[in-house]
Order: structure tokens, then C-alpha cells, then sequence
DNA sequence: AACGTGACTTACG
DNA sequence: GCGTAAGCCACGT
């Protein structure tokens, strides 16, 4: 796999992992950190993201560990709940991701 | 090479 | 459940 990170940076790595992020679904920073081979690096990742603009990396997947949605540098978190909702993605009361 | 920074995470009170 | 503190990491200066 090329989220193998033998060889890849970090960044190639992360960006693999949330572009295969599957429509309607989430993944939080620090499991997208370990599935890139970065166990350690959650915040590292919310760093790219915040400098990732590109369209084919779905970073409205990414959110945090606790089922908050994080920031969102296209429109803050409403527009990311409303991206996430639109794609299915089920919310609890407080506003956070419904991970049962 | 050292320092500061931030879309995080976990632990503690 | 919430606020604070400490830990961790890659990146630009």
C-alpha cells in the first residue's frame, strides 16, 4: 500500500489516506495519522490539512477523536457538518459525529 | 540548527 | 462534561 510510509513523506502519506477516505465516511486525525504510519502525528496532520487546498483530498472527513468536527478552512465547521450531513454521515444531539 | 506554531490527543481536577 | 496542562509531530522562519 502506499500509505505504507516506508518511503513516502508524510505528506504524500496523509494525503494517500484521506483521499481514500469512502463518501460518507469520517476518520479522525490521529487514526488518519496512524494509518499513514505516523501513529504520533494527529496534529501534524490537522497542519497539512490547514494547507491543503486541494479539491481531491476530502479533508471534511477528517475530524477530531472526541466526534467534534474541527476547523475547516473552507468554511468553518458549520459548512463541515453540512458537507458531512449531505453525505450521510449521522450526528448526535451535541452536534458531533455519531460514531456507534 | 533552534524556535515558534497549530484543522490534535490524552490525562487530571 | 468542561477547562487546563502536558505531550507529540511535521513545517516554515
Amino acid at each position: 500500500m502506499d500509505a505504507g510510509s516506508g518511503n513516502m513523506s508524510f505528506r504524500k502519506s496523509v494525503l494517500s489516506v484521506v483521499r481514500d477516505i469512502p463518501h460518507g465516511g469520517t476518520m479522525s486525525y490521529g487514526e488518519v495519522a496512524r494509518r499513514a504510519g505516523f501513529p504520533r502525528a494527529a496534529r501534524a496532520v490537522g497542519s497539512l490539512m490547514r494547507k491543503n487546498f486541494d479539491s481531491m483530498v476530502p479533508c471534511h472527513r477528517v475530524i477530531r477523536s472526541d466526534g467534534r468536527l474541527g476547523e475547516y478552512n473552507r468554511g468553518g465547521e458549520d459548512v463541515k457538518r453540512k458537507l458531512l450531513e449531505k453525505e450521510g454521515v449521522l450526528f448526535d444531539d451535541r452536534g458531533r459525529v455519531c460514531t456507534a
